[in-house]
DNA sequence: ATTCTAATGTAAGCAGTGTAAACATTAATG
DNA sequence: CATTAATGTTTACACTGCTTACATTAGAAT
């Protein structure tokens, strides 16, 4: 006998969903297939989410705590360059295995973060992780900390994007990545160490 | 009288187009209410395109053209570095002043260029631009050419990305775009052709 | 334990969407 | 001038986000 309550909708919720945007992309997405695969009425989502969008910041933060990890360097110890490039591969790995959710977070789907206080959070936590390491890296500034970090970090971004863009299919998997359609930027696949130490 | 053929509507829905998705953001147009503001049935758009990912298309198409004349460099004499830092600036502003144009061109709306001939071919011809500078740059390979041009284009890609999803307001404006919600990153401001220089 | 209230569910329905199919008008072509 | 292809309209389907009114129940207050 199924009772009236589910119990634990939210996050049933934001795990199916978060599935289904990665696999279709977020666009596929519609509330009401996401409460039948929950087996709930269709309206039932919105006692949780006001809107769409707010579901939408939901995977989105699910996102950056994964990114958290994705990318996560050990602190305590000093840094070493090494390490910030390994960090920095880790963040185009991530963008490209998880290309559709890194939509999500770093797209116009969820319009203002501020909005969504937990979303937020797990934003500015993920760039605390990369600003800390280069902490760890030099004696520097703040200042020269945060310039080399936003240069690292938009390094990568643009690579996502344009790597994910590119027409060109590769011979060769990149980094690691099983072989896709790439680009012919995949000449910087045997660079990239040399592309990211420029910047840092 | 008003005659049963419009004459020109393909070009009138473009042109409608281009403005309200860059109003507006693309998610927010609708097929019907395009067609309407054109004085024609709702479903007249469908014989000049055939999907709105169709139209989307003819909008990002649009935007490679003006990105390329926003970039365009002579490259009949020798480029110099500065003027290759004058087009990153250029390519970063216009990235922010059309911001939701950008994202129909570097955004998933439209999923695989090859399926519009005409996208491709101007979206290609902006790469183009960029990297016909660089070859009047320096004596470099045709792989350190693409190298280097990649590695900016991935540079001034990211940036606007990430300038334009930084929470903090700027108190000064950025490399002469008008103040608006910027970010930490704003620090850049200042030292954007030390940022630059970097890379190329 | 009982009552009350807030949280969480459902049902019905609105206004809007992309797009398919069948048909009307007209421009272009042979 | 007849035919055909291009371009327009009408109608309709299945779907969407979301609102409103109502049902059920869990947990707090008495």
């Amino acid at each position: 006998m199924k009772s009236y309550h589910h119990g634990n909708l939210k996050q049933e919720l934001i795990d199916c969903a978060c599935k289904l945007c990665e696999r279709d992309g977020y666009t596929k997405l519609s509330i009401r297939t996401l409460a039948k695969e929950s087996g709930v009425s269709q309206t039932a989502p919105y006692r949780h989410f006001e809107t769409k969008e707010a579901l939408y910041a939901s995977v989105a933060q699910d996102g950056f705590n994964k990114l958290s990890k994705a990318i996560h360097v050990n602190v305590d110890k000093k840094v070493t360059k090494k390490q910030i490039i390994d960090m920095a591969i880790k963040y185009i790995e991530f963008g490209l295995k998880n290309a559709n959710t890194y939509d999500l977070m770093f797209g116009t789907a969820v319009g203002n973060f501020a909005e969504y206080p937990e979303l937020l959070e797990s934003a500015n936590s993920s760039y605390e992780n990369f600003r800390s390491s280069f902490s760890q890296l030099a004696n520097d500034s703040d200042e020269v900390i945060a310039f080399k970090c936003i240069t690292l970090w938009s390094m990568v971004h643009g690579l996502v994007g344009i790597l994910r863009k590119a027409q060109v299919v590769a011979d060769e998997p990149m980094i690691n990545l099983e072989a896709g359609p790439m680009s012919s930027a995949i000449l910087i696949a045997g660079n990239l160490e040399d592309h990211l130490d420029k910047v840092i």
